[in-house]
DNA sequence: ACTATTCATAGTAAATTAGTAGGAATTGAA
DNA sequence: TTCAATTCCTACTAATTTACTATGAATAGT
């Protein structure tokens, strides 16, 4: 059970954009790919999921970049991560499993996942980007 | 971020042999393929895993088997998950990222990995057999 | 018109997962 | 002592997923 590079980077992403966020000006791929050391084209799909995600907002074409959609301390890791990664620990979270109902894990994967979500949505941008966890 | 098929099936075995502790027998792994509907070359391999981080004995040979290694409400959900599947959500968990220190995230993913752990041992398998979640 | 940017989508190499397979070692029983 | 039932060990493979790379269209400012 591992986290993606897509969460890693979405996070990384997620911080540089908190950190510029009172200046209301936009960041541009290249300059997120250079502060998180990740490739501009990689980053722009993770984005995108971000974007999708309402976490984000883009503006196009010449000084164009990225701005969190809301100020970091009411965005959380948890909304950031779902946006780039599905969190759900099995398939059958949500649904039936292979096994109808005769599953013994199934209760025990729910409440996994809502614990996990419910710590994750706990810590805000802002903590994380002073790295107060 | 998924839990492999050994983590399910791993749970599914140690449920059958929480359910036949009191009896004192083995099961093998024809029985449990049986009970669980995994192929048993496979299960061979998970159990393998269970043994390794002492949670089942086997003996071997005509009427061998398998049974848990203590009580099944001693014994906890976290417990076999480690056994059979690594849980550490990123690689730099206990070692150094390649971000070497500059990691925002490092703290987070300690902490997150601390809160699974906690919530899974706080199961034990009579728990999990008994649905009582 | 030109340039800087996001947006959309297709393709691909590497890694991981989820098994299958074959046979050696061990044990109990006939 | 032989046979059958079992675990143990390890190699192999197919399928899936991840982690990118690549190409070019759409958009916006100058």
């Amino acid at each position: 059970m591992k986290m993606s590079s897509k969460a890693r980077y979405g996070l990384y992403v997620a911080v540089e954009l908190a950190k510029n966020y009172q200046s209301g000006e936009h960041l541009n791929v290249s300059s997120l790919s250079q502060a998180t050391g990740v490739s501009d084209k990689y980053l722009e799909q993770i984005i995108a999921l971000m974007k999708k995600a309402d976490i984000v907002l883009a503006t196009r074409g010449a000084n164009g970049g990225y701005i969190l959609s809301d100020s970091p301390d009411r965005i959380t890791v948890g909304q950031v991560l779902r946006a780039v990664e599905n969190l759900e620990i099995v398939d059958c979270l949500h649904s039936e499993c292979a096994q109808r109902g005769n599953c013994v894990a199934h209760n025990l994967w729910g409440r996994l996942y809502d614990n996990i979500n419910s710590y994750l949505d706990t810590i805000t941008l802002t903590q994380l980007a002073e790295d107060n966890i």
